[in-house]
DNA sequence: AAGCTACTACGAAAAAAATCGTAAGAAAAA
DNA sequence: TTTTTCTTACGATTTTTTTCGTAGTAGCTT
């Protein structure tokens, strides 16, 4: 009993199977849970684990799936883009109590951003200063 | 029986009591569980379970305090930007798979960020980009 | 066909997070 | 000095999230 109309925030543990079908594709729930456990080498996941939750994600228009071979193939029912955009606002708002900007700054002050990145990033601010023309 | 080590990671919920005091600075539970409720104008949470949660974040190590006037001060234990960083950090690998100036990206790309803000972050840049020679 | 194997479905338990009710103490008010 | 009013302590409950065991189904093997 799917609801299909708007997709919700992803659990913690949701959003790792997330990940790893935005970044390898479509794929099966054994697929899944493997690559969960080599990342997570604490401790075993349970395939039945990574089963129940991907049903759940079904269920919560997470995912969406289709038989192919009699085995069901997973597939995240919003881009990777999407979700960040709703995540990093939840995030803004709870951490950083609305300010995007500083955000910002602290991830830039914080680590490695390489100059590549850098670059990148400065392009687009004198996007976003053109726009504002 | 406290463990003033280190700060854990707080919860959605301990994070909210951490921006009142960021925010207003040492205060009472009452004056935080009043200052939640506005905000949250949703469902009324009570002060007990305000009370409750302030308690088990001293235990934790988030909070420390101070007995005035036979009330209860609570201070945050750890400062606004260092646990900011944190949390950062966190976001970034759950939600970006490490990479920092992809969040930036969204975060820029998204929303208001306002010219004076911009200039900010544009200065940031450079300051790096130098100390990268 | 009978036994393996590889799946999915589903209920339920365990763990973590959030919420609250009740008791008890001490100052303030009556 | 009773009573009312604040405030903390703490156990317990509820809700949400995570985890798993067991059963059922269908193709493969022999």
């Amino acid at each position: 009993m799917n609801n299909k109309f708007m997709a919700p925030v992803p659990t913690d543990a949701e959003l790792e199977i997330l990940q790893v079908l935005w970044q390898s594709g479509a794929q099966t729930v054994r697929f899944v849970n493997e690559k969960l456990n080599v990342q997570h080498s604490e401790k075993e996941i349970g395939y039945t684990t990574t089963l129940k939750f991907m049903q759940l994600m079904l269920d919560k228009g997470l995912l969406t799936r289709e038989i192919v071979e009699r085995s069901h193939i997973y597939t995240p029912a919003v881009p990777e883009e999407q979700m960040q955009t709703q995540l990093v606002k939840e995030f803004v708002d709870a951490a950083f109590r609305g300010s995007a900007s500083s955000l910002v700054l602290r991830a830039l002050g914080n680590g490695e951003t390489t100059p590549d990145e850098l670059a990148k990033i400065k392009a687009l601010i004198l996007e976003i200063e053109n726009k504002n023309e």
